[in-house]
DNA sequence: ATTTATCTACGAAAATTTTCGTAGATAAAT
DNA sequence: ATTTATCTACGAAAATTTTCGTAGATAAAT
């Protein structure tokens, strides 16, 4: 799988939140952090298409844009890139900044105790 | 502080291993994941002083290199960015996917329920 | 029917990042 | 003393990524 740039990884998240967009859909979502012209869009979704992180159906005029990878596998990956080039592959290093950095609620630590519950049984 | 680009964070990674360092020993530890010429090393590095994300003292002929930023400080920074960008936010999730996809010892997940154990206080 | 708006396609410019060639200086080796 | 090796500095080429202008087609508005 290839590794979305920055720009492309913005795009694939609003098709996620979406599911199904127009490059005009995607545009004007895009433009509500920072501007960026509607053929950048295009050209970027058109990119992507190429690289297969997108399909589109033609639908009319329009071309309706999907992403071609999922949520969940992508940030995996980028995960275990970003452990390896930032952590020097220390995961545990990472979960310890994350945690203590990112004030979380009560609840969010209650699920993270049970994946551990689980981790160790199957240890 | 400047984001460091992929290849300075290689650079900083063997800065902070090595705590001081000259660009031939720099670029000999990189050499050993993948080949790169001197020069390349040697521009990196000055561009990286340039941009006050080292420091250098002359020894004779030699620079010596040293990080001007912490490892610590800057993973915090990448980390802060990159939940940002690939996990819209949400260091929980994160954190989820990074301690259910690497599989951690048993002292580790011990560490990170005292961590919890700790933040459950503070709240 | 004609104008206007909006879409895609294409190509190239601009910006950023990485790579490396060349020159000049100095130390080390012969 | 002369050659060789190794360092820095500099600039520019190459590669990658982002941005946008222009043209052509079609739908919508007048």
């Amino acid at each position: 799988m290839i590794k979305p740039t920055e720009s492309e990884l913005e795009i694939l998240q609003v098709l996620w939140a979406l599911g199904q967009a127009t490059v005009r859909q995607v545009n004007d979502e895009l433009n509500k952090k920072r501007e960026i012209g509607y053929t950048t869009t295009l050209k970027l979704m058109q990119i992507m298409f190429e690289k297969k992180l997108v399909t589109r159906t033609e639908e009319g005029r329009y071309h309706l844009y999907q992403a071609a990878v999922s949520e969940d596998e992508t940030q995996q990956q980028l995960l275990d890139i970003f452990v390896d080039t930032a952590f020097k592959g220390s995961a545990m290093k990472l979960v310890m900044q994350a945690l203590g950095n990112h004030q979380s609620s009560a609840e969010e630590l209650d699920e993270i105790k049970k994946l551990i519950a689980q981790l160790e049984q199957n240890n």
